[in-house]
DNA sequence: CCCTGATTCGC
DNA sequence: GCGAATCAGG
């Protein structure tokens, strides 16, 4: 992988947007890192214009921290909605389990560890997803989504049934 | 612990 | 020129 004309335009304009640099790496993809995206944002001259004043600031060994401000750019009113976590009910759809603690996140929230159940109507913007910490690990559920997942057939097959019931 | 950008320097 | 490693800080 390289810098094409392309994808430094493209770093350029998130950058200005205000994007972070691990957005704009995770965005770009295929093994871009953030500190890819930051070392090129200072070769390209585009870093810094805020703060900064620290004359301590090291990197591998020495480096005398670069005051002198970059070219001005246009400050931009930057229209940010807070995501927070709402209350949590005490009891999901299912009616019969507790929600883990209010930890509930955005799809830009999620971590590695977070549980990807998910939560609400994915097509409205308060969908969310449990976020609790996953039981073992990795594994994509916090213990109480993942006893719903893993759920051995003929409870789930009597959960299927009892579900259809209610409906009809 | 999660994250942010800044800096140096081996490649 | 590139970016991992590292730093300082939120």
């Amino acid at each position: 992988m390289s810098w094409t004309d392309e994808r430094v335009e493209q770093l350029s304009k998130l950058w200005l947007e205000g994007r972070s640099a691990s957005q704009i790496a995770a965005e770009l993809g295929l093994g871009v890192t953030r500190n890819a995206v930051i070392g090129k944002v200072h070769r390209l001259g585009l870093a810094g214009r805020a703060k900064v004043v620290a004359p301590q600031a090291q990197g591998r060994t020495k480096a005398k921290a670069q005051v002198t401000a970059a070219p001005e750019v246009e400050e931009v009113e930057a229209t940010v909605v807070p995501l927070r976590n709402v209350p949590t009910p005490i009891q999901d759809a299912v009616g019969e389990l507790a929600i883990p603690p209010s930890e509930r996140v955005t799809i830009m929230e999620l971590r590695e560890t977070s549980c990807r159940w998910p939560m609400g109507d994915p097509s409205h913007a308060e969908f969310r997803f449990c976020g609790a910490k996953t039981a073992i690990g990795s594994g994509p559920y916090c213990a109480t989504h993942a006893r719903l997942a893993f759920q051995p057939t003929q409870d789930r097959r009597r959960d299927r049934v009892e579900r259809y019931a209610r409906i009809a």
